[in-house]
DNA sequence: CGTTAGCACTCGACAATATGGAGTGCTAAC
DNA sequence: GTTAGCACTCCATATTGTCGAGTGCTAACG
């Protein structure tokens, strides 16, 4: 049964993908023929399609209605059919205008990037931003909210800025907040973040009966500040944009989708697990066990920094998505990004 | 014709647009007299019914459909009839629970207590963060990116963080970036960001011929920095919310509202302009006009910080909402927000 | 033996039609 | 001024019929 697909019947379900992905209907033997002459009837078509949806690859809604893919027919469509097409010049053009800003904030170009993407590929955009654990120490400053509490800012090598509250009893004149900065920036600069953890907790043990109380207490703060981890910021750009697909007229799985939206932890995840590898990743909506995005793919790719890839930027979009325009799109994004990133810093 | 409405007519005014904002379906005359037994006959409703509607306070969607309030209805009713309920224990606590938290930046405070008022209220929760203008200068800090490109980072009086890339041919070691530091911090601290700004075109008038480069440059910086108006940050939270309501199941004005959401600056306007006024306000949709809000209603209050109003929040629902919930609600957030900001600073 | 024409069949989309119920406005009586 | 009664309107819903697209099967064809 589940033999390989001759050249035949491939050629005939990447015509029925396509097909679909253009229309958003149900394809049925005749429009096949009709939009691929390939030299053959409509009725050996249909015997190809009888094949092919015995073989999973396709679907039909109910008897008498063409066929639809499935996700394993889009995952073979991926996997084996598809041909991207590169970015033409005005394409490549009109994604890098709204990198050439002078003195952007990393925030800004990233989140300029999630615009891009979603306006281009007129579908949602997203942006996961570095991990604060991955990236490099640069300075820390301590400025005196009010009484016991402390305001710590954090800098990192590729100017993203981190600010934190932090309680204590103590009173601390600013001078010694001053004196605090110093010794951590001498101390800690150019580490990663987690070297920076360690780096204090061995400073801590070390140093058990500290005799300085300054000395102390910048370490009781700054392990305050890099203790708890946080959770990936993710930008989301031009969710209202995917609303223009007709499957997403059912309402209630729209909610699903923005309340995931919403709650960005789901989405943090996935782009998590797309950071580790390289190039171009595609996850197919049920593929990921999260019924909020079933009937979506993500496109996504890593973009690099100082320290190999360091966040993760795509698309999210109903499965049936022109994959051979969007992947393209995401790829140069990203190494756009990368490339600015890494000028940056 | 626009004579004054007597007693009755109010009575049934209101009950119509009570029963209406519970139901969310058109009130007929039947359901008058039944839920709100007040000795009279449909029919004689009927007849105060015609006269509402002629007066504008009704309509009547079809011939034999029951009749729903107006724009000017609610108005009527909000000015005049209503009689809002006071929170109960639980309720105030049940807000209050969330600005136990320690240690907390603004931002956070901000975010939570628009995610509170979506919860509870069931319907979206607004914030718009204190003008970058409006806020008091506390301490300015430049970190060295690289060739060419310093951060600034700026933090408030009230602990607000923000920051800035601004790009530079001048070759600045960090130790100069230093003294800028402080001789910024000594002019600039304590005045707000609109005395600020007009204090560093002083002194740039002032020593024309300025015999310091550093000091030149430390001013053209901070000219820089504060030069741009920033457009005010709003937080959104629970915008999905919004969408079980009945009034979202047509599709295309969803898009028209989360289209604004994303805009946010239609939000701003409006969040805006409710910041001068005390107490609870109400918006009322096409009050406004601006479409995209039709059939919505925003009920705000501004919260206060050091110098006065600083800030709006509030909720955006449908105009058939229970604004004698909502106004408590969103009138308790205001004041709790404005007593943390006030205890912070 | 693979391919194709022909045909009966299925099913959804859509329009036309009927039915019921909620609610109104009007009129006449109280 | 208030109310019962009644004819009327209109929407919502279900029912039915029709049309077209598309299928699977079978038999014929090269």
């Amino acid at each position: 049964m589940s033999q390989e697909l001759n050249e035949r019947s491939r050629k005939i379900l990447e015509a029925i993908i396509e097909d679909y992905i253009d229309s958003a209907e149900p394809v049925g033997s005749r429009a096949v023929t009709r939009r691929h002459q390939m030299g053959l009837s409509p009725a050996t078509v249909r015997n190809v399609m009888a094949d092919l949806e015995e073989m999973g690859y396709l679907l039909a809604p109910h008897t008498s209605a063409g066929r639809i893919p499935t996700e394993k027919g889009y995952r073979f469509y991926i996997d084996s059919l598809l041909r991207v097409r590169p970015l033409t010049l005005t394409e490549r053009q009109r994604i890098e205008q709204h990198y050439h800003l002078k003195g952007r904030r990393i925030e800004d170009v990233l989140q300029e990037a999630g615009k891009v993407l979603s306006s281009i590929s007129h579908y949602t955009g997203l942006v996961l931003a570095p991990r604060f654990t991955s990236t490099v120490f640069r300075q820390i400053e301590f400025v005196r909210l009010s009484e016991g509490r402390i305001l710590v800012i954090f800098v990192s090598e590729s100017g993203l800025v981190q600010n934190k509250v932090i309680e204590t009893d103590e009173r601390l004149a600013q001078s010694e907040l001053e004196q605090m900065t110093n010794y951590l920036n001498l101390t800690l600069s150019g580490l990663t973040i987690s070297e920076v953890k360690a780096k204090i907790l061995e400073e801590m043990r070390q140093e058990k009966a500290l005799y300085d109380r300054l000395l102390k207490k910048a370490l009781e703060f700054s392990s305050e500040t890099f203790g708890e981890e946080e959770g990936g910021q993710v930008y989301i750009e031009g969710a209202v944009n995917i609303l223009e697909q007709p499957e997403f007229t059912d309402i209630e799985r729209m909610k699903r989708l923005f309340r995931a939206f919403e709650q960005k932890s789901l989405l943090v995840e996935l782009l998590d697990a797309a950071q580790k590898a390289r190039g171009v990743q595609i996850f197919i909506g049920s593929e990921s066990e999260y019924s909020e995005i079933e009937g979506c793919s993500l496109v996504t790719a890593a973009y690099t920094g100082r320290g190999g890839n360091v966040g993760t930027l795509g698309v999210i979009g109903p499965t049936r998505m022109p994959y051979n325009l969007v992947i393209p799109i995401v790829d140069y994004t990203a190494r756009l990004v990368s490339k600015v990133l890494e000028v940056d810093s």
